[in-house]
DNA sequence: CTGAAAGCGCTTACAG
DNA sequence: CTGAAAGCGCTTACAG
C-alpha cells in the first residue's frame, strides 16, 4: 500500500493544537495574530514530517481546482505540441496545472473531453475547437465557464479568442509571389469549414483575383484530411500538367507542405525555377529541403502566453468583457519564392 | 459567477430521498436491492438536471484520483509529443486523465513537477527522468508510489521501466554499415550520462572495434546540448577533414541528425557517395532530404501502451513484481546506408 | 492568540 | 428497499 500521506490533522495532533491553526500558519493567513513561536514550530514540523497539501481537498473546499483543461486538435502535430509546452509553462508560473487531450477533429471526442474536464472541476478551458463544436461552446458560455479559443474562431459565438491574421498574411504572401513574377499560383488547402483554413483560402482568392489575374478557384484544390497523401499527389500532378501549369504553389498547412514537397522532389521539379513555394506554418523539417523555403510563421509563443493570460484573468474576474485578440503572423520570404527565370 | 453545478444532494432533495440512495443508483451499486422505479427516476432526474459527478470529491473520498502524472523531457520534441498522445489515449480508455509537464532536462523542474503532481494526488507516474533524478525516484519507490520509467533507465533502482534495446540496435546498425562497405564510421552523440545515450554509444563502440577496425573513440564526438548547432557543425567539419576522413556518420538523436544533415548539405557532401548516414529515431523531416535516410525506429506506440498498462496494473495491485520491459527497435536501411563506390 | 464547528461533494458500513 | 451518520483533508466565520 501507498504510505499514508501526512495531513494537517497529523501535524495538529503531534503538536496538540487545532488543524485550524495549522492551516492558518501554512497558508500565511492571520499571520499578524499568530504566536511567532507556534508558527515556526508548525512550519518546522510540517517540513520534518514531509507534509504535502492535498490539493484535492483544498480544491473541493475552495471550489477552485487551479487546473486548466487544454483541448488540442492533435498533440502529435508540432504546432500543437509547441503550443502545449508554452501553455503548460505559462500556467505553471501562476501555479496552475494543465490537463490535456487531443480531440483529433472528432466532435465526439471533443465533447467527451469537455465533460471529463468539467467533472474534474477545471477552472477554465483553452480550446482549439473542432467542426460541430458550436453547441457545446455555447453551453459553456451560458454556464459562464471561462474559456479561450485558440487557432479556430467561431464567428457566431462571443467568446475569448486568440487567433492570427490568417486572411491578411495569406493575401500578403500571395501578393508577394505575384510581385516576384509568379502569375499562375496554385493553392492546396484542407477541406474544412474552420476559420483558419477558410481565411487562408479567402486571402489567396482575393490576392490572385486582384486586377483580374484569374479567378480565385482556377488553381485551388481542397484536400480531404483522411486521404491526404494520395490527394496531394494527384492534385499536384493535375496542377502541373495543365495547358497552363502552375508556376507556384501555396500550401495552407504544415502537413500539406510536407507531402507536397516530397512529391515535387519526386517529380524532379526544381524549386524555385520550375515552381515557387510558400508554406503556411514553420517546420523544422523545411531545413532539410534543398531550397530554402518561404513560409508564414505564426507567433506560437505569444498565442500560448496570451491565451493563458486571458484565461486566468477571466477566471479571476468573470465580469471582464470578451477579448478577441488577433496576432500578426510573419511572412518569411526565402529563395523558394524568388522567380529566377 | 459560474452557475452552481448540480450535486447528488440537489437530486436527493428534489426527489425527497437520501443522497446515499442517489449515490448507489448512479454508481450502479447494490442495484439488486434497489427499487427499479426509484432507480430509473433517479437516473432520469440526474440526466434532466445535467448532473456531473464531482471527481474531486470522489477522489478525496476514495483516495484515488484516476489521474496519472506524465513527466517528459520536452513535450515540444516530436518523440515526446507522440508518446504523450499515445499515453493520453491509452489512459483515457481506462478512464484515467493525464496531467503532464516538461522537465527540460532540469533537475529542479523535475522535482517541482513531482511535488505538484503528488499534491494533486496522482495515482501514479510515467516518467522520462532527467540526470540527477535518482534520489527522488528512490523516494517515490520507498513511498510505494506506482511509477513507470520510460526511455531512460537507472540501473541502480528497481523500478518498472519500458525501454528499447538501444545497445543492440545501435550495434546492429553499425555492423550493417560495415557490411555495406563503410569502414570509417563516425558518431555524434549528446553528452549525457543517461542510458539511452550511453547504450547507443556503447553499441557503436563495440561494433566499430570488432575485429580491430579501429578503436571506438577515434571518430566519436560528444555534443553539449545547449550549444548543439555550433558543435555539430564543427564536429562534422573536423571529422571530414582528417587525413582519414569518415565515410559514414551515425547520429544518436533526432536533433543531432537534423542539424548534421543541414550542414552536410551545406558542405555539398553527397549522401551516400561521399558519406553514409544512419540516424537514431524516425522523423517526418527526413522525407524532405534528397536521399532516403536510414534510421532506427523505436516502437513509440508500444512504449506508450505498455507504460500505461504496467502503471495501471501496479496501481491496482501494489504487490506486483517490478517489470522491466525492453522493446525492440527496428532498423530501417535506405539508400543513405548503401555504399555506391 | 487559539479552538470548535460546519461544510465542500462524495461513499459506505451500519442499522432498520 | 432506504436513511442517518461519519469521514476523506481542507478552510473560515465565529466565538472566546
Amino acid at each position: 500500500m501507498i504510505k499514508k500521506r501526512v495531513s494537517m490533522k497529523d501535524i495538529a495532533q503531534r503538536l496538540g493544537i487545532s488543524t485550524a491553526l495549522v492551516s492558518y500558519v501554512l497558508n500565511g493567513k492571520l499571520s499578524d495574530r499568530i504566536n511567532k513561536a507556534t508558527a515556526s514550530l508548525v512550519k518546522d514540523t510540517a517540513k520534518e514530517m514531509g507534509y504535502q497539501p492535498n490539493l484535492l481537498a483544498k480544491s473541493l473546499r475552495n471550489s477552485k481546482s487551479y487546473t486548466i483543461g487544454l483541448i488540442l486538435a492533435d498533440i502529435a502535430n508540432p504546432f500543437s505540441a509547441h503550443l502545449a509546452r508554452i501553455i503548460e509553462d505559462e500556467a505553471k508560473k501562476s501555479e496552475y496545472t494543465v490537463i490535456f487531450g487531443s480531440a483529433d477533429e472528432s466532435h465526439l471526442k471533443f465533447n467527451d473531453l469537455v465533460q471529463t474536464f468539467l467533472s474534474r472541476q477545471v477552472d477554465g478551458f483553452i480550446i482549439a475547437a473542432v467542426e460541430g463544436a458550436e453547441e457545446l461552446l455555447r453551453s459553456l458560455k451560458e454556464q459562464n465557464i471561462p474559456c479561450v479559443l485558440i487557432d479556430r474562431y467561431f464567428s457566431g459565438i462571443e467568446m475569448n479568442a486568440v487567433t492570427t491574421n490568417n486572411y491578411q498574411v495569406s493575401y500578403d504572401g500571395i501578393m508577394k509571389l505575384r510581385q516576384n513574377g509568379f502569375n499562375r499560383i496554385g493553392m492546396l488547402h484542407l477541406k474544412s469549414s474552420l476559420t483558419p483554413m477558410t481565411e487562408r483560402v479567402r486571402g489567396y482568392q482575393d490576392a490572385v483575383s486582384k486586377d483580374n489575374t484569374y479567378t480565385g478557384d482556377r488553381y485551388l484544390i481542397g484536400i480531404d484530411e483522411p486521404d491526404l497523401k494520395l490527394q496531394v499527389v494527384s492534385a499536384i500532378d493535375q496542377l502541373v500538367s495543365r495547358d497552363e501549369p502552375v508556376d507556384a504553389l501555396f500550401f495552407a498547412s504544415n502537413l500539406l507542405a510536407m507531402e507536397g514537397l516530397i512529391h515535387i522532389r519526386n517529380l524532379n521539379l526544381r524549386v524555385p525555377e520550375d515552381i515557387g513555394i510558400l508554406c503556411f506554418d514553420q517546420s523544422a523539417a523545411y531545413n532539410l529541403f534543398y531550397c530554402p523555403l518561404s513560409y508564414i510563421e505564426q507567433p506560437i509563443n505569444e498565442i500560448g502566453e496570451q491565451a493563458v493570460t486571458i484565461l486566468l484573468n477571466s477566471i479571476d474576474n468573470s465580469e471582464l468583457p470578451v477579448q478577441d485578440l488577433v496576432l500578426e503572423s510573419r511572412l518569411v520570404m526565402e529563395r523558394s519564392a524568388l522567380k529566377t527565370s
